[in-house]
RNA sequence: GGCCCGUUGGUCAAGUGGUUAAGACACGGCCCUUUCACGGCUGUAACAGGGGUUCGAGUCCCCUACGGGUCACCA
């Protein structure tokens, strides 16, 4: 059975990239039924912030990437937090000294820091690995401090990547490595390699920038006689400028895009896309329809800029794909707090908004007109296509004003009936009486809504009022 | 700098030796239309450069350029 993990690292926010990646963990395990499995790698200290773990499972949950065993869950692998799998790691640590595969290094960070000047190529110049098996022992012993490092050997590494294909790398490139910590934590590189063993994982799912030590993880492997896991690297995101997506950008992490407005399914859909591309020309997805679709052979190589102007569209796309009734629920908070004026229905403005905003927040601002009246200037009468200017605008809008005042029924259809005829009477164009009806009603350069839906909206007496507002504006003009 | 990886329109990308080199976003035009949107139609725009291999190369090989990654007691 196909077995991913998504491991992260509670030190802050959850990247947008880290989301990729627990997403394509998740779509590789689940198309091919497997099981997607969360673990907490909290073995740096002094980074380890509390919060992130909620950031983590409340992250994941918004996506919908339902994690089959892992903290909160369960397993049967367990614990799934890797500071409380401490004694795995010193015991395997401790074999792997045993087989002369790694070794104590008590260097400190001064003479580390010298080595590494004078041996700047290959980091680590390996000189504890000299020391007599037995004296390191006893130093140990007497609590010296140390680390356990691996031992690499002389040779060429190859190994195969799913997305890269065969990678060769000299392992003259590679250090000994620290496998534990002074503080008996192990590092990243070695519980890694433990717990995924451990636990089972076939695909290790990681980002690119693991690529080139992937073959230090291939020797520990090989050191335990362990079986590896099938590697799918992927390529990074990018921001605009063509460079790793950071803070500054507003949009690294992906609580701040939903924070901004984003639909959690617009940016699991968008970022899907960023980096892989499905057999089929098709570019919405659920989740469900993913993990149907997922196919690892549509994974690019090529680090993908993340395009915030693409996900906006897509952003409006869901919105707008949306039922009535879910926008209108995700809608009215903002709605109710700019439109008041009685008898108005706030479902028929969500309507109107539906296909005119990229994010839900912006339905409300746009009808602000309905409460109050702006102040606006006479020069919104001017509009070339229509052929009206403030002389003509007049003309229209006193005859409007004498056409409604006499009408008794004030439906939308009856409105429209009424100014329809009257521009026929006066032998114009619709525009020519509409749209200074709207400008007057309105104040506003643009509505989501025309002149008649205006006017049904406010009622009589206030359009009424509205439209003498503005004949008297335009009869001051020169 | 060494090593690893990458490079198709501004962006995401299809393309696996023979295509008029898809599609989407963005941008422009037209249509629809009582404004703005929506919707429909349409246009501009790409194989980083140079050498090979081949009857034939975006696709295979080499070099160059550019970009990214990596070289921690961070993950």
């Amino acid at each position: 059975m196909v077995r991913t993990r998504f491991a992260p690292s509670p030190t802050g926010y959850m990247h947008i990239g880290n989301l990729r990646t627990a997403l394509y963990a998740y779509l590789i395990a689940k198309s091919q039924r497997g099981a997607f499995i969360l673990r907490i790698e909290d073995t740096d200290r002094e980074r380890y912030m509390e919060t992130a773990v909620s950031v983590i499972f409340s992250s994941l949950e918004s996506a919908g990437l339902k994690w089959d065993e892992g903290p909160g869950v369960g397993g049967a692998y367990g614990p799934y937090t890797q500071s409380e799998r401490m004694g795995e790691y010193v015991r395997w640590a401790e074999a792997l000294v045993e087989k002369g595969m790694a070794y104590y290094c008590f260097c400190d960070k001064d003479r580390l820091k010298t080595s590494r000047e004078q041996n700047a190529q290959s980091g680590y110049d390996g000189r504890c690995r000299s020391i007599d098996r037995n004296e390191a022992a006893e130093r140990v012993k007497r609590g010296e401090p140390h680390v356990v490092r691996q031992l690499i050997p002389e040779g060429v590494s190859v190994f195969h990547d799913a997305v890269y294909g065969d990678i060769t790398i000299d392992n003259a490139e590679l250090e000994d490595q620290t496998l534990l910590k002074s503080d008996g934590m192990p590092t990243y590189n070695f519980a890694n390699v433990i717990d995924d063993h451990l636990m089972n994982i076939t695909h290790v799912v990681r980002g690119a920038e693991y690529l080139s030590s992937t073959p230090k993880y291939n020797l520990l492997y090989d050191a335990f006689g362990w079986r590896k896991p099938i590697y799918i690297h992927l390529p990074h995101i990018l921001d605009e400028a063509g460079e790793k997506l950071s803070k500054r950008d507003g949009s690294a992490s992906f609580q701040d895009l939903l924070d901004m407005g984003f639909l959690p399914e617009a940016v699991l859909n968008y970022i899907a896309l960023l980096g892989w591309s499905p057999r089929e020309n098709k570019e919405f997805f659920t989740l469900d329809e993913l993990v149907e679709a997922f196919d690892i052979n549509g994974l690019s190589k090529a680090p993908a800029i993340f395009d915030a102007v693409k996900l906006k569209w897509m952003n409006g796309e869901y919105i707008k794909k949306m039922p009535p009734e879910v926008f209108y629920a995700l809608a009215r908070p903002y709605l109710e707090n700019t439109v008041t004026r009685e008898g108005v229905d706030l479902k028929t403005l969500a309507e109107m908004m539906r296909t005119r905003v990229e994010f839900v927040k912006d339905c409300a601002e746009p009808l602000d007109f309905i409460d109050r009246l702006p102040d606006y200037s006479a020069e919104l009468y001017r509009h070339k296509k229509m052929k009206t200017d403030e002389k003509n605008s007049l003309i229209s809008l006193e005859s409007v004003v004498a056409e409604l005042e006499a009408i008794d029924d004030w439906s939308e259809n009856a409105v429209h009936e009424a100014l329809i005829t009257l521009a026929e009477k006066l032998g114009v164009k619709n525009g020519r009486i509409l749209w200074p009806a709207r400008v007057a009603l309105s104040g506003k350069q643009s509505t989501p809504c025309g002149a008649t839906e205006i006017l049904a909206l406010l009622g009589k007496e206030e359009s009424l009022r509205r439209l003498k507002i503005g004949v008297d504006k335009l009869r001051v003009c020169p």
